[in-house]
RNA sequence: CGGGGUGUGGCUCAGCUUGGUAGAGCGCUCGGUUCGGGACCGAGAGGUCGGCGGUUCAAAUCCGCCCACCCCGACCA
């Protein structure tokens, strides 16, 4: 391709609001223009990128027997209906009605399509398994998008879906399509992780994501370098930093003395744990400490020494079904103090629930998990707090002394089911003392929390109507650096990531509904056994970009670049040149090189930039001694950039002189060499 | 959906506070000089200042409504 010719509308500047580092190489570098917010069109050398990226999909797909297809982007609402989704899911998805009034919508996934396919043309055990996918446009209405091309509301996604008898059987497609990813992003020269994922309350099981690591992501994930464990945020598990003990204090105080950093006069001792309640809980004055920092300010204490006290309140407690609320009674076996029936306290029937969470202080809530044990909540408002707990929030805590802080008041547990984080378990805390302007110290959580070494709850928790939970120990913090991995103790990291593949085990969630079945040896009728596949093809790209590129531009990965070559006429204007080069655009394509060819009449120094910002990994300059024979070869990657690309070795230097009968042989002797160092 | 911000030539932006002839750089066209890391000189083309309404003798500028886009949050098979 002639650079002369072609649409390559490279840009000297930034795009205006352009945040991530993709987002502003592929618009500089000609490859993509927003059309509208989540709205792109592939110019020719970004689709270019995009129709390799699903060369190499479509012959990992093709290699494990995934068989391609093609579904549409219109569905009927009816099909969705069946599913379930077209209720389930809220504005994400584009309605509307065809000129016969019938609604329609746009497909996000095709899991319906594939199932109505499935429904009508499986019957028998003898036809499974099956593994079908196909390249599609997607459209979500994202209330956000965002990062140029890495959050849009359109597009193109490689899904594919299995079928089978059970789901042993579907434990091999699952492997099988492990094995493909592996492939198709080695090839695509990314850094990846695979990360255990939530399957969500969609139902399924098992699910794993592909991130790329990047700064420009949306996720996060637990890694640990020890062991190889892995897993989104959202659920990934780890052992949180110890308490650190406390300098001994004042003489005779019987357990830790409070102090914190060496600066700070604590204004508070930690009483033992083992001390009766009556004598151990003790109010202090703290006025204005409404937050964690400002407590552990005024107290002198380290944040790990309090209790975080959240309320939060379930508003969809009467629509979503009820989960069992197994769990319940074996946790209300605390003190025996808690009382009150969640939802009570709030009243009338749709029974909203509402429930007390604890974490440590230094620590976070990790708001999926908790969704996942009560359903959606969120956090209750200042005035709700004040009506559940009669104290200003700021100040509410597990347990309050009756009377206020009198002497020998009776310690009450608060009327809320309490959920306390298993960080919890062992200690002496400070939290709010249900009185504005006060803390209580001396809490210890073991006390009416469910019975030590009772085992940590991970079942959905829905206490309904006279089925109190009065207190449980959950899982529900966010996992910090440095925490210690549960399978072998070492450290574990958080890293930044680009969610560009997922697959799923769906079980049977599909086919039920829609009635996909087949009919086994025993000539009964079964449900098919269903997993979902899919790869965002722009997130590879993009991800790309961001993994490789420098202050020039993007420095392509061989495999996915554009062309594999850019040939450079420094000066076409010069008759030696200009035929030099002609000529060796035509051998470099002879050998099956793809090869970008600038002949324009603007000066070098464009064409150089404009090289290095389309990034493609080997360039060919035909400059001055063009008459002699010679050109240049220049690696885009120069040795750093090869570096980053794991495993490639380093080739030549950045611009090295050779003669002109040589450059094809060595050029397409390198492109082989960087393309076997991916595969 | 909540909060914040921005809309001015193809691109990046100034001008708006304090109303009075619409600007710069880049890009584009033509001529000339240059010619290995986004050249230089000269001459040009190109804008209903996001839209509608209001205030005013007069609105890019002040006011109201709407739209679009960006950022933070919520949301996210």
């Amino acid at each position: 391709m002639r650079v002369s010719q072609m649409l390559l509308p490279t840009v000297k500047e930034e795009p205006a609001g352009a945040e991530a580092v993709s987002h502003k190489l592929m618009v500089r570098a000609g490859l993509v223009r927003q059309l509208a917010a989540g709205v792109y069109i592939y110019l020719p050398a970004g689709w270019r990128v995009m129709q390799k990226i699903a060369a190499i999909i479509r012959q990992e797909m093709d290699g494990i027997g995934c068989q391609e297809l093609l579904m549409p982007v219109i569905n009927p609402a009816e099909l969705w209906e069946e599913s379930g989704r077209y209720t389930e899911i809220g504005d994400e998805l584009f309605r509307f009605k065809d000129r016969k009034g019938t609604p329609m919508v746009l497909a996000m996934t095709h899991e319906e399509c594939i199932t109505w396919v499935a429904a009508r043309e499986i019957r028998s055990y003898k036809q499974l398994p099956q593994l079908w996918y196909h390249i599609q446009t997607k459209e979500r209405d994202e209330a956000r998008p965002k990062s140029g091309i890495l959050r849009t509301r359109e597009f193109i996604m490689k899904d594919s879906y299995s079928l089978d008898v059970s789901d042993e059987a579907l434990q091999e497609s699952y492997r099988k399509h492990i094995a493909a990813y592996d492939r198709i992003y080695r090839r695509c020269g990314l850094r990846f992780l695979m990360v255990q994922s939530d399957p969500g309350m969609m139902g399924g099981r098992t699910a794993h994501e592909y991130m790329a690591p990047s700064e420009a992501g949306e996720d996060d994930v637990v890694v640990c370098r020890g062991c190889g464990y892995a897993a989104n945020i959202e659920l990934a598990v780890a052992r949180p930093q110890p308490l650190e003990a406390l300098p001994v204090g004042a003489p005779g105080a019987a357990g830790e003395a409070a102090a914190a950093s060496t600066d700070t006069t604590a204004r508070v001792t930690l009483p033992a744990a083992t001390a009766p309640a009556a004598e151990r809980l003790q109010v202090v004055h703290t006025p204005g400490t409404r937050t964690i920092a400002q407590v552990t300010a005024f107290l002198g204490l380290p944040a790990q020494r309090l209790i975080k006290s959240l309320i939060v309140v379930t508003e969809q407690a009467a629509v979503k079904p009820a989960a069992t609320a197994r769990g319940a009674a074996g946790a209300s076996a605390g003190t025996g103090t808690a009382s009150g029936a969640p939802g009570a306290a709030l009243g009338e029937e749709p029974r909203p629930a509402a429930w007390m969470v604890l974490v440590r202080g230094d620590h976070e809530l990790q708001e999926s998990k908790l969704r996942k044990l009560i359903g959606d909540f969120r956090m209750a408002t200042a005035d709700e707090v004040l009506a559940l707990q009669a104290a200003p929030a700021g100040f509410v805590g597990p347990v309050r002394r009756a009377g206020g802080d009198g002497e020998g008041a009776v310690v009450e547990v608060t009327g809320l089911p309490i959920l306390a984080d298993e960080a919890l378990r062992d200690g002496v805390y400070v939290g709010g003392a249900n009185l504005e302007d006060h803390h209580l110290v001396g809490i210890v959580p073991a006390d009416w929390g469910a019975p030590a070494g009772e085992s940590v709850i991970t079942e959905p928790l829905c206490a309904g109507p006279g089925e109190p939970v009065a207190a449980a120990w959950v899982d529900v913090r966010r996992v910090q650096d440095g925490d210690r991995c549960l399978e072998c103790d070492a450290p574990v990291e958080i890293e930044r990531v680009i969610e560009v593949g997922n697959i799923f085990q769906l079980g049977t969630k599909y086919s039920i509904p829609m009635g996909a079945t087949y009919l086994d040896e025993d000539g009964k009728e079964q449900p098919i056994v269903m997993g979902s596949y899919g790869i965002g093809l722009a997130r590879i790209a993009a991800a790309a970009v961001e993994q490789h590129h420098d202050d020039d531009g993007i420095i392509w990965p061989v495999s996915i670049a554009p062309w594999q070559v850019e040939l450079v006429c420094v000066r076409p204007a010069d008759d030696a040149q200009r035929a030099l080069a002609e000529r060796l655009y035509d051998e470099l394509r002879a050998v099956g090189l793809e090869v970008l060819y600038d002949d324009r009449a603007v000066s070098a120094g464009i064409k150089f930039k404009d090289a290095d910002l389309l990034g493609c990994p080997l360039q060919v300059v035909v400059g001055k001694k063009a008459a002699d024979g010679i050109v240049e070869l220049k690696e885009r990657a120069g040795a750093a950039g090869v570096a980053a690309l794991a495993g490639v070795p380093a080739g030549p230097g950045t611009r090295s002189e050779l003669p002109a009968t040589e450059v094809v042989a060595v050029a397409g002797a390198r492109v082989a060499e960087l393309l076997s160092a991916l595969s």
